[in-house]
DNA sequence: ACTCCTAAAGAGTTTTTTATCCAGTTTACG
DNA sequence: CGTAAACTGGATAAAAAACTCTTTAGGAGT
């Protein structure tokens, strides 16, 4: 039912970065704390989405990560894809490696309109239109109250 | 995306007995050799199913596992509440603890119709279902091809 | 040039999940 | 009875996922 915790945080930072006003790089340590998330093991993540083209990372005084030029309009397909692997779409329930219409598991029928529903709403859905759903105020990213979330 | 590998063992092992005759326990080896799944891990897991009054468990000459009587109308539902846990149907998509409607992330909104879809298909489908659909030799339980499948 | 602040990189640790092993108990059947 | 076949339960091991630590390198300000 869920994504690993890494997509969790991946998909997390990519958010709250997006939230951020362009250009201006956002320190690991903020995002991890805004999100109460190990700052260490994030770090790894981004740096791996560095690695995909999605951020920019800049060293040194005034260092950070950016989304890179024109990635707001990533979609959380895109980012999953990256954190789940490229076989993300193709799971079937039961596990099995090969699960198509010609070699079907007994849910596969059902499954296979669920799933389409599950994979458009994440190609439809881009970190610009998240991030602006959480400038709104009504949206959260963490489990902090907001009454504690930092400065 | 997908269930852990206990689930999706648990519920392809349900399947094959309710697809045997009722009344005649069946092997965890046969099963295992069936799902081409490891043997002594499956039967952890029959242990477990047992434990919660899914499957009878027989010991000695004859012995195996059958499906409690009544338990045919068993829902994919009720057995991943036992072995994901029972909070299989609260999780959020960005692993929040709280996602509700009133502390919702900001993917709630789009999730939640989606996230009904699949619960009411996990509820729908019974082992005796999913047995019918197999017997009919249209879908397979395992990877291996029936050419393969042991007698 | 120097120093501080940042990410990068790699190795290492811990925890969880998955898988194995083995000695113990139960049962059927000869 | 005795033996082989089957599950049971506890301990253990291996693999994967999650997380940490330490060192290195690069950029900004003085």
């Amino acid at each position: 039912m869920v994504l690993s915790r890494t997509s969790q945080y991946a998909v997390q930072a990519l958010i709250y970065i997006a939230t951020q006003p362009p250009g201006e790089p956002v320190l690991n340590r903020d995002i991890a704390e805004r999100l109460s998330v190990p700052a260490a093991y994030l770090a790894k993540i981004l740096q791996n989405l560095c690695k995909h083209g999605i951020l920019d990372s800049f060293r040194g005084r005034l260092g950070g990560f950016c989304l890179r030029e024109g990635m707001h309009k990533t979609t959380l397909m895109q980012v999953l894809l990256l954190t789940e692997g490229p076989d993300f779409t193709k799971s079937c329930i039961l596990g099995l490696k090969e699960c198509s219409d010609a070699t079907a598991c007994p849910l596969h029928a059902k499954w296979i309109p669920v799933k389409k529903k599950i994979i458009s709403l994440l190609t439809d859905m881009s970190l610009e239109d998240l991030a602006k759903a959480v400038l709104t105020g009504k949206y959260r990213l963490s489990d902090l109250p907001v009454s504690l979330l930092p400065a």
